[in-house]
RNA sequence: UGGGGUAUCGCCAAGCGGUAAGGCAGUAGCUUUUGGUGCUACCAUUCGGGGGUUCGAAUCCCUCUACCCCAUCCA
């Protein structure tokens, strides 16, 4: 778990502190009406994480109020999916179907209550009505039905007597309202189709922003976490809770942002249409970001939850790189996996000096790998070995084979090339080579010097597979849709050459051929008799990727900085101007006359300080650098502290009985309790100190305590005077006066 | 254009007035019979821009800019 706890942890465990709730209950909420991809893997992660790092419980509900679109065979993804990442939901999966009565009757309820109505607007009007992001909406007509009407339109909608689109209920808000969301949202429509599960009992079902929140709320869940997208929809969810004045504790909404990763798509509208497309096999194709494509690829679910913590939760829209996630499979499988020998791509060697056959004891993991375990690996005069592990011309640095450089073969013998065979077209067919009998891995008495060792499996013996080979499904970071599929993605190798351990002895399903990567035996399509194998993730190729990058090196690096044009500044009013010049007269900063002169807030309240003390700077800095925060959130008139508290704080930073620093603390006080700033003073004993012989002291003291930091600062780190500053200001409770305690500081480590 | 959000290294991401965490990627070196792993070092004088408050600002105030979400009888 990292380290640093993240914006959700920190109001679960506020949460806890107040007694807000006795426990923490999640859900992860999914619609079953696609497959779920690894942005359900955060979700699932951050809910159940959450749930067992504070000794609750998480929930796993199926959100299932459109049937239209919804399947049994998505449930069962779903459940799998939760499943196979390890966590636990309980008893029961829960379904929104199953409140669909309990939410029935409190939608009798808001009508009862006259907060809900039947709308008969067609479809078109109710958007139209609906206004605009700019323009107000108007309500419909059917707002006026009385509630009696409702109440017989809505029982007549349950027993199915109106068509589709017939009628709708809607909850009574505010069709003028910022927030679009707001405006008479739908709570019900008419659906006369068949429901997976509640069949064909309903024939109108409750839209999500009714369901969800009365879902949470039936089944006491505490936090109801979810993606940014529905932070528009908070409000209607705290307005249905609130206006049904459901018992507390009451459920609340905390989003947080989407996982993004480059190169892939992660909507289910796309992923969708790529599996009915036919452009992969289907939702566990191993290259679609599916649970059950990544399951299928081989990756681990290890893997996927340390990616799911290394990539944190926070609120702004961001895209992982996909570099994260391979990081994390190969990490999990380094240390898990057995390696073996494979040649993808083979090229004959044949070993003129070597006859017979023996078998060579090889470990299956190295010698970092603290894990037991070998194999027999056949060797014999006819090998294979890596075409891409042979150069006749080598290029700079290369340290496989050529006509001049010897190799090893891994854990065998050291060959050298004696001759390259060619086919009429020139293409290397064949290497002759000869083998040194004294360089046997393990008893080397050659002194030869090889740079490398390669793969390598023996003709006869070698089984063949068939490998698949993915690559990234589009080929640029942000895809819009099927126009920018990578063609490539997808590299079948029919033969294969592989040890024979890994076909007879099975000792794994995962493996790392050597040298290439880490591979999977496919869940479906292995047989023994035909081996298939998934490559779940290359290794790291730092000679690959110096060679790429070799050819295309001139890269132009130095791009302008950005210049940022500043938008235009709305002018000010005759009053507005009136009162900044006045400002500016009484020599306050055309900074500070400026916001108080466009705010009549603070401009008022400003004024009333000035009439309690003559500090007209001194009160214009507080009032819009702090009273400003205060009379964002609260009516100048529901402010706990009064003008006359502000005049007096101001009267005791001017004659330095107090630091501003201390004046924010004292104000901070006066915010919450209303108190008079002198009297926090003297309680809390604010008074500054400024007597260099009391503060001296404890200057020694911290320089005793941190010598790096002062021998930083004498090497030319100024900045750390401010730490100085810092420590020397803590231990006296904030009370030394800053500047005292900057010149004696910077005296002192003089 | 109204409302709601978000901006800290190439990519994630801590940080909540007192020394700019960490991971990925990258670079260099050591180790290595995997060009893997491991180890070591380097990698933000600066936090979207500009002002202001403060002894001191990524953190507080003002302002501008960019991006995301909202006008489905989807969720």
């Amino acid at each position: 778990m990292s380290q640093s706890k993240d914006f959700l942890r920190t109001i679960v465990e506020e949460d806890l502190k107040s007694g807000k709730y006795k426990e923490v209950v999640t859900r992860f909420p999914p619609e079953p009406n696609g497959f779920p991809h690894i942005g359900h893997a955060k979700s699932i992660f951050i809910n159940f994480g959450i749930a067992s790092d504070y000794n609750g419980h998480c929930n796993l509900r199926m959100d299932d109020t459109n049937p239209t679109t919804e399947d049994t065979i998505y449930v069962e993804a779903l459940k799998d999916a939760v499943k196979w990442l390890g966590f636990d939901w309980g008893d029961a999966v829960y379904f929104t179907s199953d409140y669909f009565s309990k939410i029935y009757d409190y939608a009798i309820q808001l009508i009862k209550m006259d907060k809900a109505y039947v709308d008969s607007l067609t479809e078109d009007e109710i958007r139209e009505y609906r206004g605009t992001v700019t323009e107000s909406g108007k309500r419909s007509k059917f707002a006026q039905r009385s509630i009696e009407e409702n109440l017989d339109l809505f029982e007549r909608m349950k027993k199915g007597e109106f068509k589709d689109g017939e009628h709708v209920l809607r909850a009574k808000i505010d069709m003028s309202a910022a927030n679009m969301k707001m405006r008479d949202p739908l709570l019900y429509r008419i659906r006369h189709a068949h429901h997976f599960r509640a069949g064909d009992e309903w024939s109108i079902y409750p839209m999500y922003d009714f369901a969800h929140c009365l879902s949470d709320y039936i089944e006491g869940v505490s936090h109801s976490i979810c993606t940014l997208e529905f932070e528009n929809n908070r409000d209607i969810y705290n307005w249905v809770l609130d206006t049904l004045g459901l018992e507390l504790p009451r459920p609340y909404q905390h989003e947080f942002a989407r996982l993004g990763i480059n190169y892939t798509v992660m909507s289910k509208r796309k992923l969708l249409e790529l599996v009915e497309n036919g452009q992969v096999s289907g939702w566990d194709d191993p290259r679609l970001p599916t649970i059950a494509g990544y399951r299928r690829r081989g990756y681990t679910p290890e893997s996927i939850l340390n990616f799911c913590d290394q990539i944190g939760v926070a609120k702004a829209n961001s895209m992982v790189d996909v570099a994260q996630l391979e990081f994390c499979i190969r990490d999990d499988l380094n240390t898990k996996v057995p390696r073996v020998l494979a040649v993808l791509d083979p090229l004959k060697v044949t070993i003129e000096n070597y006859e017979g056959h023996e078998e060579i004891d090889a470990p299956y993991y190295p010698h970092d790998v603290p894990k037991e375990g070998s194999r027999k690996l056949p060797f014999s005069k006819n090998i294979y070995i890596e075409r891409d592990d042979f150069k006749e011309n080598p290029p700079k640095g290369y340290f496989r084979l050529t006509p001049e450089q010897p190799v090893r073969l891994r854990h065998g013998y050291i060959i050298t090339c004696k001759e390259v065979i060619k086919d009429a077209g020139g293409n290397i067919c064949e290497i002759k080579a000869e083998y040194h009998p004294d360089s046997k891995s393990g008893s080397d008495s050659s002194g030869i010097k090889v740079k490398s060792a390669i793969q390598w499996v023996s003709a006869k013996e070698a089984k063949r597979v068939e490998v698949r080979l993915y690559d990234r499904l589009f080929s640029c970071e942000a895809p819009e849709g099927i126009q920018d599929l990578n063609p490539d993605s997808l590299h079948v190798i029919k033969n294969a050459l592989i040890e024979p351990a890994v076909i007879l002895d099975k000792p794994d399903e995962r493996f790392q051929f050597e040298r290439q990567g880490y591979f999977y035996a496919d869940p479906i399509d292995y047989t023994d008799e035909k081996p298939v194998f998934n490559k779940i993730v290359g290794l790291k190729d730092s000679w690959g990727k110096k060679t790429k990058a070799d050819k295309p090196t001139p890269e132009p690096k130095a791009q302008a900085k950005k210049v940022q044009v500043d938008g235009e500044v709305v002018a000010m009013t005759e009053a507005e101007q009136a009162l900044f010049n006045k400002y500016t007269a009484r020599s306050i900063s055309i900074e500070i006359a400026n916001t108080l002169a466009r705010d009549e807030n603070l401009s008022s309240f400003y004024e009333e300080t000035l009439s309690v003390l003559n500090s007209p700077v001194s009160l214009a800095n507080i009032v819009v650098n702090e009273v400003a925060r205060e009379l964002k959130q609260t009516q100048a008139s529901e402010l706990k502290f009064s003008a006359d508290q502000i005049a007096e704080l101001v009267k005791m930073v001017d004659d330095e009985t107090i630091s501003s620093k201390i004046a924010k603390e004292v104000f901070e006080e006066m915010v919450k309790s209303g108190e008079n700033p002198k009297k926090i003073v003297e309680d809390k004993g604010l008074v500054q100190i400024s007597d260099p012989s009391k503060i001296s002291p404890i200057i020694d003291e911290i320089i005793a305590k941190n010598p790096d930091n002062v021998a930083k600062f004498k090497a030319g780190n100024t900045k750390l005077l401010g730490f100085f500053v810092g420590q020397v200001l803590k231990a006296t409770g904030g009370k030394a006066n800053p500047t005292v305690v900057n010149q004696l500081v910077a005296e002192s480590l003089k």
